[in-house]
DNA sequence: ATTAAATGCTATGGGGCCTAATTATATGGA
DNA sequence: TCCATATAATTAGGCCCCATAGCATTTAAT
């Protein structure tokens, strides 16, 4: 997690400047703004979803799974597929299984023709506590986003892609480094 | 952290848009998207920044402190001051501290006149370590902005800044929740 | 049949964060 | 002066998330 309560202000960067011609002031001001303003987000809603018992991990777990049973009629995931729609490996997968399983909130079934696979679904408990977040959580994120106007959400919406794509282009630059 | 690879689109939210008054697809979607946007950035400089020996927590510290040591000619802060400046706790601070000394790159001295202070200095490997990381750290940053426009780079601060207002103003109510 | 690949799991460890309790020090009245 | 309170830093203990490495099972490919 990002978290700088006050950011540096160009001030802060003018002795830098000199010193490194790679910084640019602007960038890294927008960068950092970028991701104080996520940061703050993301834990916001994190403490929020804390309260419901749930952790970020484990939301997006139940996220996927809703998804899946919707758009398949309750076909449920593999473990493998929910690992790589989350963004973790096979392993984190299963630790957060298992806690999901122990609150009752999934099920895993096998797979009838492959006996190397499991099915993740949620149970119905699971499902109650993914409707009995949502209206307070659709209603926060409609109040976060109410003071942009619809051209202003278009236009943010274009500039975060654009920032997505070329960090697509450019993902293992950025993450190589000295030892990568 | 947030991640899922592949976000919802409008067709995931439709069947619950009769269910939920409160949801307001456009609103999620542009939350998701930022959201991870956001993630995939914070991920891609936190093993940016591992391959050069730092977490993110580390690096943070650093840089509070070499901005105050530049500020203010070398004075450092105390724990306290800097867990309140970094977002965490004095007991998380600690925590921090202890490997960034095992490491070398930070100093506790004690306050001369209030002793149950401690002042945290960079030591120069310290030092050495954020100017190792800079040339190419600043430069990544630079890259990852470098297909904004000037103006778009001054709507998308200034975006962010309303989204940051709206959060900042709602921000109790934002994290509060069933049992907050 | 043999090898390669995929799946899910366990063990182990690290980072980051927390709360609660402890110790030392400072401060502001009564 | 003495006590209650507040502040500072730390320790202890614990949780969550995440990773790597290794393993057994099963399936697929040649």
């Amino acid at each position: 997690m990002f978290y700088m309560k006050e950011l540096p202000n160009e001030e802060d960067f003018r002795p830098l400047v000199p010193e490194y011609s790679s910084l640019d002031t602007s960038s890294v001001m927008l960068f950092y703004l970028f991701l104080q303003v996520g940061s703050d987000m993301l834990t916001a809603f994190e403490t929020y979803l804390a309260n419901h018992g749930v952790s970020q991990g484990r939301f997006i777990v139940l996220l996927l799974l809703l998804r899946s049973q919707m758009r398949n009629n309750g076909s449920g995931l593999s473990p493998s597929e929910l690992a790589r729609q989350a963004g973790v490996t096979r392993a984190t997968m299963t630790g957060l299984m298992k806690g999901l399983q122990r609150d009752e909130l999934i099920e895993r079934f096998s797979h009838d023709g492959d006996r190397r696979k499991v099915i993740v679904r949620l149970t119905p408990k699971g499902k109650e506590s993914l409707h009995a977040i949502f209206p307070d959580y659709y209603s926060r994120i409609a109040d976060l986003m109410n003071d942009l106007e619809d051209d202003e959400r278009e236009r943010l919406s274009k500039l975060l892609h654009k920032v997505k794509n070329k960090m697509n282009l450019s993902k293992q630059a950025l993450a190589s480094g000295a030892r990568g």
